[in-house]
DNA sequence: CGTAACCTGTTATAATATTATCATATTGTA
DNA sequence: TACAATATGATAATATTATAACAGGTTACG
């Protein structure tokens, strides 16, 4: 049983990364690792592995460390990547229809059970095993199958309409890839966002610092 | 000159979201917006954003506030997108593609210069306006044009090799969306790493803590 | 022109997050 | 079995980040 509640997102999203690691070593055989050297692996302090664990209880044991099996296994359990949420995806244009084909849904805790669109040139499609519907029907699909998170690939100037109205059908929880902030205005969603165009934008930051603090320091002739 | 030595990840961050919404704001013909408008707008504290300015320089007026355009076109020039960083993409499958076509590169400050795939079925396709080329072909590219950040959207087992090749050519910068921690063992490279599947396993983690919460409060009788 | 309302930039305080320390338990080995 | 090495979980200390408070300048308006 454990003791997840209240846990800082920073330890939250730190979560998928240890998995990711422990699953790296379960396919190399690795049985036991200490907090030290997965620390050292993962360029983390061991302290911060350990307290981050103890979030959730204590599965290491003094003198051994962790069993990486166990330790893998616990994270999915936490993570509860092992019931599936029922979920449909918003708009299949060239991003959704890459997020539908990439994705290992199963793995990650959900299960992607419709896909839907307004353009009558993609509706119908075929695509990972669905059929691309007609938006037009995505109310009587919500209340046939229930789904409980929806992946948002739609133009942002109807992203808030969309989440609204999705939420009335019973959806709230987004996977919101739309140029728009749904942490706004929606109390009781349970929501993701991921802003390419940010992240991209970090990028150029991060490389203009670098090289103007490589001019300053005179480290490299490379600037030019 | 903006002082903009040693400011916080967590400030870089936000950066995006203020230029994003300040460009909202002058769509919307906003000139001017203080800092507790602009906090109510983004669902921050005003603290937070005068904080986050003064980083690189005092652009507000005390009894007027910020002027819109005038802050915008600031953080464009703190970010840098102004100038271009010349970039390639490696990995034309279906994630490379729609990177190619989705993203607002000019804007972001970047552009795109090449394609690069292994895959003889991929190479020769039109892409953005780039035809995808023959990796085989990559250091010469890269000695002719000097690209100076790459986009990886390549499976995790070549990522690493594939970096450390383009360091030895130059390319130091990486949007990486490969399942591989390029933060790891690459001294002196730039990176932004997109990890998609983490995301989504947030996500989950998150629905969970959501539901368990409701369940144990008893707010709602949805649960099933 | 004077005054009340407003707002910034800065400094101070509070809240979070990370790292270090330590008591205690296990392992492995002679 | 005894002892050195090892490693956790808990607690304490430090560092970082976010919020609040405030002094001083600006605006709006009668």
């Amino acid at each position: 049983m454990p003791k997840n509640e209240g846990v800082s997102r920073s330890v939250v999203r730190r979560l998928p990364r240890y998995y990711r690691f422990l699953g790296d070593l379960l396919k190399k055989d690795v049985t036991r690792i200490s907090s030290r050297e997965l620390a050292q692996l993962m360029q983390l302090t061991a302290s911060q592995i350990r307290q981050d664990l103890n979030c959730f209880g204590g599965f290491g044991q003094q003198g051994y460390g962790y069993n990486v099996a166990a330790l893998h296994k616990e994270i999915a359990n936490i993570m509860g990547l092992n019931k599936l949420n029922g979920t449909i995806l918003l708009g299949a244009g060239n991003l959704g229809r890459t997020i539908a084909k990439h994705m290992h849904f199963e793995s990650s805790g959900f299960r992607l059970e419709g896909i839907f669109d307004v353009n009558p040139q993609i509706i119908g499609q075929a695509l990972n095993g669905l059929v691309v519907q007609d938006v037009a029907g995505l109310s009587a699909f919500c209340e046939a199958h229930r789904p409980r998170a929806a992946i948002l690939c739609i133009p942002k100037e109807v992203a808030y309409d969309c989440a609204k109205e999705l939420m009335a059908l019973g959806v709230n929880c987004f996977w919101n890839f739309s140029h728009y902030d749904l942490t706004l205005n929606f109390e009781g969603a349970v929501v993701e966002n991921v802003h390419l165009g940010d992240s991209l934008m970090t990028l150029c930051y991060q490389i203009n610092a670098y090289y103007a603090d490589e001019e300053a320091t005179g480290l490299s002739g490379k600037a030019k």
